[in-house]
RNA sequence: GGGCUUGUAGUUCAAUGGAUAGAAUAAAGAGGUUCGGUCUCUUCGAUUCCGGUUCGAAUCCGGACAAGCUCACCA
């Protein structure tokens, strides 16, 4: 809370650059260390020749010992200490702050519903992600790359950028091809849906019998050649209806899990342009012809082969994706362009960042791809209509159903529709907590009934550590006078974990990392359980007090969760 | 075989190059019945291996081993 004092005492002590502090400075292991610590080792040994050093006088502190030069520290700064500061310790080659409690329960009883913005950025940020393609599977993974496009987009806008999503779908080739051939000769008589598993059922239904019988495939080609030269009438305009199903099915899938999209990019608007930049590229020597297709060679690289056209001339994703980098690096209103994929395809965007490279694309800097690791399921555990990959609408009844139960035994007084409601909810959350708390570029073994607990590091947990904050919150009608008294370690170590949160954004934000937001979420509601089993808050002698410091944890805890997509329920 | 990523308690995960490697769960034991006990406490238990860099390495570098992904006309 006070860190950028602290870094200013250290920065005026130590002629050392604030980017320099700010890097350096760390929050000691243990509260009896203090707030925060300055490690001395990096001034012993001042070899960086860096403006982060420019003024520092490296001759005084060579060759000292860390101990020294951390009393040496500690006496300039105690000389004007701040009133929010406490006092300054050396231990070891450490020089470790503490905060004022009184000063600090201060700024924590006041804190505001906005609490946890902070402004250090302020560019346009263009978020692609979720990119589900038409006519198949919503599954599993696009929950994943969904949950995480909107947690970060929203930990960036909460430190002051404008965030532009943006979702991108395949729409033409040979799938949608077996999709329509499957349909006009098996399925005829089925209603078209917006249904997610009723799509991507015609989809499954169409690879079991292309499997079953190879002369199909001759039937599939056909399709496919209509479609792209649009000759066909009927098969145009069941193109266009099933593509628009399509998205209406995404469209509810997206309004239960909380995003929503500003730009929606289609495949098949690409081509033209793909095939445009794909010259170009030849042109300029760049991309060149082997074996007839269109090829950029970056073994150089150690990147392999990037087929850009086919050997028939026709455009493959890779130029269809060049172009789509031009289309939004084009936009001048855009500064920052992220994209997020799963990581089978880090391999295909280094080859795309590289050709990029080549190109001399303007803002290439400002370009980035974000891979995230496979969700696997323990074996067994959970079942599947659809082979492989587990559809989202089937994975969320699934795990609603566990919920469900879960409910019922505790509040058995719910009506169906309340409880049907309130499953949901906790499902979702629960998932996308299961799927933001982990680093995002490792793999995830999911265990639902390890992600459905009420305890343990899970959404439910924390759902129910807000309720229970505004159950008091609720149930208390004093209007006694703030007294900030005598503290207990328990109320410091809550107000300590509430002050760091700002912090914790903002380092989220730096790394593109939910987790890191995800996991303050869950020690901040572990120190608040701790404090609320051993400290009435109702009754007491400090109640009015407590009752902040119970709001401020709910404000808090609130805005992490909301930075992971996760609605908080008043009561669960 | 090449490239990328990852190897931490039985299991699932944490730890900006910093101080005693944290949790959860499982297991064993003890207590507790509520401002919403699905609670609390105790015990048990880990950095894959071998080198190197550093005042300091789970973290950086090299190698071995293992897993995942990927390596020309799918997206």
């Amino acid at each position: 809370m006070f860190k950028q004092k602290i870094i200013g005492l250290i920065e005026n002590a130590s002629k050392l650059h604030e980017d320099e502090v700010n890097r350096v400075i760390e929050v000691p292991p243990s509260l009896n260390m203090g707030d925060y610590s300055f490690p001395c080792f990096v001034l012993a040994d001042p070899k960086k020749d860096d403006e982060m050093w420019a003024n520092v006088e490296k001759d005084f502190f060579k060759r000292k010992n860390p101990f020294e030069i951390a009393s040496h520290l500690k006496d300039i700064i105690e000389k004007k200490l701040p009133k929010e500061i406490e006092r300054v310790e050396v231990k070891g080659g450490y020089l470790n702050f503490f905060v004022d409690k009184n000063k600090l329960a201060e700024s924590i009883i006041n804190i505001g519903n906005n609490y946890g913005k902070v402004k250090v950025s302020n560019e346009r940020v263009m978020m692609e992600f979720s990119q589900p393609n038409t006519h198949k599977a919503f599954h599993v993974g696009h929950i994943r790359g969904t949950s995480l496009g909107e947690s970060i987009s929203r930990i960036l806008e909460n430190v002051g950028n404008k965030v532009i999503r943006a979702n991108y779908s395949g729409d033409t080739g040979m799938h949608i091809a077996k999709w329509i051939w499957c349909y006009l000769n098996f399925h005829k008589k089925e209603k078209l849906s917006d249904d997610e598993s009723w799509i991507a059922g015609i989809y499954v239904d169409a690879v079991k019998r292309l499997s079953d019988d190879e002369g199909y495939q001759d039937q599939v080609n056909e399709i496919n050649r209509k479609i792209e030269s649009k000759s066909d009438k009927e098969i145009n305009s069941l193109w266009k209806k099933s593509k628009d199903l399509s998205v209406k099915s995404w469209n509810k899938i997206y309004e239960e899990l909380g995003t929503r999209f500003d730009r929606h990019y289609f495949e098949s608007e690409l081509e033209e342009g793909g095939k445009r930049i794909a010259k170009e590229l030849e042109k300029k020597g760049i991309a060149e012809i082997s074996d007839e297709a269109l090829i950029v060679n970056l073994e150089k690289h150690g990147l392999g082969i990037w087929v850009l056209l086919r050997s028939d001339g026709t455009v493959l994703y890779s130029a269809k994706d060049l172009a789509l980098a031009r289309e939004k690096i084009d936009n001048q209103k855009l500064d920052r362009f992220v994209i997020i994929t799963g990581d089978e395809q880090n391999a295909y965007f280094n080859q795309l960042l590289k050709t990029l490279d080549l190109m001399d694309m303007p803002k290439r800097d400002k370009y980035h791809h974000i891979g995230f690791g496979m969700i696997r399921l323990p074996h067994g555990k959970m079942s599947s209509r659809t082979g492989d990959n587990i559809l989202y609408s089937e994975f969320k009844e699934e795990l609603r159903e566990v919920a469900e139960k879960s409910i019922r035994g505790k509040w058995p007084k719910l009506s169906n529709k309340e409880v049907e409601k309130r499953s949901l909810k906790i499902a979702i959350s629960s998932i996308k907590y299961a799927f933001l708390k982990q680093d995002t570029n490792k793999l995830i073994v999911f265990d639902k009934d390890q992600a459905m607990r009420f305890e343990g590091n899970t959404g439910p947990y924390l759902q129910y550590s807000y309720a229970r904050a505004n159950s008091i919150l609720e149930k208390s009608k004093s209007k006694k006078k703030v007294m900030i008294s005598e503290l207990s370690d328990l109320e410091i170590g809550l107000m300590n974990k509430i002050g760091r949160f700002p912090e914790v954004v903002v380092k989220g934000a730096e790394t593109y990392s939910p987790s890191i937001v995800a996991n303050y979420a869950y020690e901040l509601s572990k120190v608040f359980n701790e404090f609320y089993h051993s400290s009435k808050v109702i009754g007491s002698k400090e109640e009015a007090f407590r009752l902040k410091l119970v709001d401020a944890f709910r404000k808090t805890l609130k805005n992490a969760l909301y930075l992971l997509g996760i609605e908080v329920m008043e009561e669960m």
